[in-house]
RNA sequence: GCGCUCGUAGCUCAGUGGAUAGAGCAACGGAUUUCUAAUCCGUAGGUCGCAGGUCCGAAUCCUGCCGGGCGCGCCA
């Protein structure tokens, strides 16, 4: 089905053809307020202009050709120009019939020759604990994978990489110390002890070059292909991404070691992203390191930026390696379209390292390169959320403190449930509470962590969406409903209270919702669907009786209730969040 | 210094050229023998940082300024 924006866009245009002869763009959008339609279209006024005409007359002109008799009552005419538009209950109810008809997609088309699709996002370290600056990058990284999955209608498109950290000096860190037996008599190696031997080697290499040396020594080995060393960097990797993975299976984030492929994958193909720069005459020395310079990159003190890809001791940098992922997933993965979650401090690094794939004809233009950036997560005070003594705060204990939050109030509210249902009730609210928090913001902007304020009932966070599947499910149990029966064979839909036909229009408004977070990769603005559907869910449920109302009543509005849980429990589902049946 | 980014109600935020700028929280006033009140309805609350400009129309685009955050050669 195609979104009704679109379908008013498609006739609206097509009139402007025929009466101006104009190609030009309708301008149709949902109203702000109800009291001028459902749609509006604005782009009258422009071209009034444009021909120097009337913008009243013209609109009255297109009107008299517009016809969307079957959809709309006729339109009007308002203001300077603008032509409104309001839908017809009986249409309202035609379309909906058709949402709930189409079991896979909810009566949303998937789009034509989606392209292959790269997202790159979460890439934790190893021999570290995952900390709350990988949530954002992973959350959101996640939630677009699910979006672009939907939307393309063909998961094999979306390839999903996570660039871990696992190679460099600070894998000769921790490796040199795992060489020694004593370290090994003494500790398992579990992530907790590789944590702790990473940072007190960073320590040591701080005000000890002879052990700094070492570090490298091993690095080196490393590098090299020595075997030993090889078996402990495996050891520190696997015990790393085990705790990863069960990080990511916490906050349900669909991430899976075969998504998995670190910076060393790319370790030998960064000699030859050297030799082909050069070979293409960009590289330049600069100071002893192997520069790219190019146009509209300047430092601090005006002189060009270099992006730096060798250090003048011989080394690779991040820089490299993103080079070498790129050539590898246009070349090796197909890709058309390349997908980075990032902190948005890292915006230049890849403003820098697009231009040279692009200077370097590595990425054509039939390749797309985006950077998706995001802002930082703040504590109350408006600071970098860290704990009190100024530590990372760690993802497990984060998630396990969203658990046991929700857990204690799942408890006061329902006592009565039992105890492993709490638990998986209080693991969707406490889990969803923190993401839906993330998501729900302007992706830029730095967010600030508040417990309180995400896991309340009132107000756009995910328990109150949640709660809304809930209380359509309550229902349903309630009356014994049979919803495949609900469901088959031929029904239609009358709309006539007001809560009925504005809970139908935001059902039917879905689609233009997940296009839109789809194009613009915006996923709050899901969220505020979500939450102005709940909102409206609930107002429908406090005067519209539906298992107590006579039928055929009764039955259209649970077709509503029907429609209004497929739509949370599918928006949820994008976002990664479950919905749940009690609460 | 240059660049990026943000500045909207007391607080947290929507609103990326359209009509009188919207929510939620907090405040105040109402609704409950319920289909889950984990809710709903109402009231109040604004020089959209400031000043210019473009436009039929600007919170939105442009310029300048003020304020916050971030970035700016061998970390990632």
């Amino acid at each position: 089905m195609k979104p009704i924006v679109d379908i008013l866009e498609e006739r609206v245009v097509s009139v402007i053809a025929e009466v101006t002869g104009e190609v030009a763009p309708g301008v149709v959008k949902p109203t702000q307020d109800a009291k001028f339609g459902d749609y509006q279209a604005n782009g009258i006024m422009g071209l009034a202009k444009k021909l120097k005409q009337n913008s009243r007359q013209l609109a009255q002109q297109i009107v008299d050709k517009l016809d969307v008799s079957d959809m709309c009552a006729e339109p009007e005419i308002a203001g300077p120009g603008f032509i409104n538009f309001r839908l017809k209950p009986e249409w309202l109810g035609f379309r909906l019939t058709e949402a709930i008809k189409d079991k896979e997609r909810l009566g949303i088309d998937p789009l034509d020759n989606p392209p292959t699709t790269v997202i790159d996002f979460s890439g934790p370290n190893i021999a570290k604990q995952m900390h709350v600056g990988h949530l954002r990058s992973t959350v959101i990284g996640d939630v677009i994978a699910r979006i672009l999955e939907f939307w393309y209608g063909d998961a094999k498109k979306i390839i999903r990489q996570n660039h871990i950290g696992d190679w460099g000096l600070q894998m000769g860190m921790v490796i040199f110390s795992m060489h020694t037996k004593k370290w090994r008599e003494e500790n398992n190696i579990t992530l907790d002890n590789l944590e702790h031997v990473y940072r007190h080697a960073n320590e040591l290499a701080k005000n000890n070059p002879g052990i700094a040396e070492n570090f490298k020594q091993s690095t080196v080995n490393l590098q090299s292909g020595d075997e030993k060393e090889t078996g402990y960097w495996k050891k520190a990797c696997e015990v790393s991404l085990n705790a990863c993975m069960e990080i990511y299976q916490q906050l349900g984030v669909k991430l899976t070691l075969e998504d998995v492929r670190g910076e060393s994958f790319y370790a030998d193909k960064l000699p030859s992203v050297i030799s082909d720069l050069s070979v293409a005459k960009m590289l330049s020395e600069s100071d002893g390191a192997q520069c790219v310079f190019m146009d509209g990159f300047k430092t601090k003190d005006g002189e060009p930026l270099p992006l730096i890809v060798q250090k003048s001791d011989g080394a690779y940098l991040y820089a490299t390696t993103d080079l070498a992922a790129i050539r590898f997933r246009v070349n090796e993965l197909r890709a058309d379209r390349i997908i980075y979650v990032t902190d948005a401090r890292q915006k230049l690094h890849f403003e820098m390292v697009f231009s040279c794939v692009r200077k370097a004809g590595w990425a054509g233009e039939n390749v797309t390169l985006e950077h998706v950036p995001f802002g930082s997560v703040l504590g109350n005070d408006g600071r970098p959320f860290k704990t009190r003594s100024g530590e990372n705060i760690k993802l497990r204990d984060l998630l396990d403190e969203a658990h046991q939050r929700a857990r204690k109030i799942v408890e006061e509210k329902n006592p009565d449930l039992p105890a492993d249902q709490k638990e998986s009730i209080a693991q969707a609210v406490g889990i969803g509470a923190v993401k839906y928090a993330d998501l729900s913001n302007n992706l830029v902007s730095d967010y600030i962590f508040d417990w309180d304020r995400m896991l309340a009932f009132d107000g756009n966070t995910a328990p109150y969406v949640q709660y809304s599947y809930a209380r359509v499910d309550g229902i349903f149990k309630k009356g014994n409903i049979d919803l495949d029966n609900l469901i088959q064979g031929d029904f239609h839909i009358e709309l006539n209270d007001p809560k009925e036909l504005s809970l139908a229009k935001l059902l039917l408004r879905y689609g233009e919702v997940v296009e839109t977070v789809a194009r613009d990769l915006r996923p709050h603005l899901l969220t505020n669907y979500l939450f102005d559907l709940a909102q409206a869910y609930s107002g429908f449920f406090e005067t519209c009786p539906v298992l107590k109302s006579p039928e055929p009543v009764k039955t259209y509005r649970l077709l509503l209730c029907y429609q209004t849980a497929r739509v949370v429990e599918h928006g949820l589902g994008l976002l990664g969040i479950q919905a749940i049946e009690q609460m």
